[in-house]
DNA sequence: CATTCATAGTGAACACTGTTCATTATACTG
DNA sequence: CAGTATAATGAACAGTGTTCACTATGAATG
């Protein structure tokens, strides 16, 4: 019993390393410069091991991005649950850059979760966690009053659609002549979460104490652009 | 001289008759199931034969999507100058709406473009017309004083990342369960648009006449969800 | 008409790819 | 030590993009 204890324990073991080398050639090469071939050399074993472990390149691959939005998760999360207290607007604004911050940090990551691969469409769709603390946090949002009485749902996915709009794009295309990186980010994100706000002027439900959103949209200046 | 003529005429065709057959394998079995072999095969002649029009699969990719492209130019184009004298910003809208639509229409030209092929990165960056457009638009509605004092290029760009967002989302995650297809492309758009115009209330720069542009967003419902 | 000659097209070959599977090596149990 | 379950292998399969020495074709020239 203790045998196959160890057994099981040097599997898992070698499991951890095929996913750790698979990252650092997924990572280094590009996806489709990776190969289950590349990863046996590697790791120094026979291509067919791998399938000892994994079933299929797709399945590996999910398993890495599995770990990586387990990160991914954790930050927004943090967000979410350190500042209870904490103004819902703002909470909401950190956790949206965040999410972006992390894909133009890992953006291959990014990429493979997002971008290039379909993912496989069977079984009812999971809806992904991180996208469930985005629709908490509009949540919370609409609840204290801060934002007008939108549909959360709706809300949440437009919001989603506008911060991996800005995501993607500046991974994929990182030599567009963008204004500054920092500067657009938050363009986006202020247009997108300040057209939500209870608006000054508009009485609706702002309830007497609720502060109002501030319009923090950027300033007009001439077509300054910086690097990528 | 006729002769060498007739000779280019029927080069020419050929190679016509290659992007026409690839379109269909390209748009049948996708991207990734698409192989110079079965092109091959489907127009009868040897793999290195379409070596002499293409120099790779990758420049052959190029020009197909170039073609899709051009068409969506001149939709959008068309937008820009059939309704010269109307609203800038519903002009601007149903180019954005235009670029969703095109996106969705055509998912493995859009995902070659902006999703799986980082673009090369020789020579500095051709700015894409169809962005070039999209800026025109914008310039407009600052001009004629429908937008805020706005900078046309840093607001060109995150327009252009939200309806990216949105199009790339609903091509990559169709199983999602995504609210109303439509509700939710008009309210990415209406949302990203209405917070540029001049606000009512605020009189800053508009000039009497002006109509202010509607609030077009979405009604709140409860979590109304249609399939994808 | 015969000969040259550029071009079009071929098909075999190269170096890969993901995946499977019969076979062998290994390590543990009775 | 024999038996057995599992780990690992290496060859094989069917495919990929691409190249290149070669041949077929058809027009232009002597």
């Amino acid at each position: 019993m203790n045998a196959i204890a160890r057994r099981q324990k040097h599997k898992a073991e070698l499991k951890t390393q095929i996913l750790e080398a698979a990252r650092q050639i997924f990572v280094r090469d590009g996806y489709e410069n990776f190969s289950m071939r590349k990863l046996a050399q590697r790791i120094e074993y026979s291509p067919g091991s791998i399938y000892l472990h994994f079933k299929s390149k797709e399945e590996l691959f999910e398993s890495l991005v599995e770990e990586s939005f387990e990160r991914l998760l954790k930050v927004v999360a943090g967000i979410q649950n350190g500042h209870a207290k904490q103004d819902p607007v703002e909470s909401l604004k950190k956790g949206l850059r965040a999410y972006v911050d992390f894909g133009l940090r890992n953006p291959n990551d990014y990429r493979f979760a997002f971008m290039l691969r379909r993912p496989v469409q069977k079984r009812p769709y999971r809806v992904h966690p991180v996208f469930g603390v985005l629709r908490h946090m509009v949540g919370r949002c609409v609840e204290e009053q801060r934002f007008r009485a939108v549909d959360v749902e709706s809300t949440s996915q437009a919001l989603w659609a506008a911060i991996h709009g800005i995501t993607s794009l500046l991974i994929q295309r990182p030599t567009f002549p963008w204004v500054g990186r920092k500067e657009l980010i938050d363009q986006v994100i202020n247009n997108a979460v300040d057209g939500l706000a209870v608006m000054p002027g508009s009485e609706e439900k702002a309830t007497a104490g609720v502060r109002h959103a501030q319009f923090n949209r950027v300033p007009a200046t001439s077509t300054a652009r910086s690097r990528s």
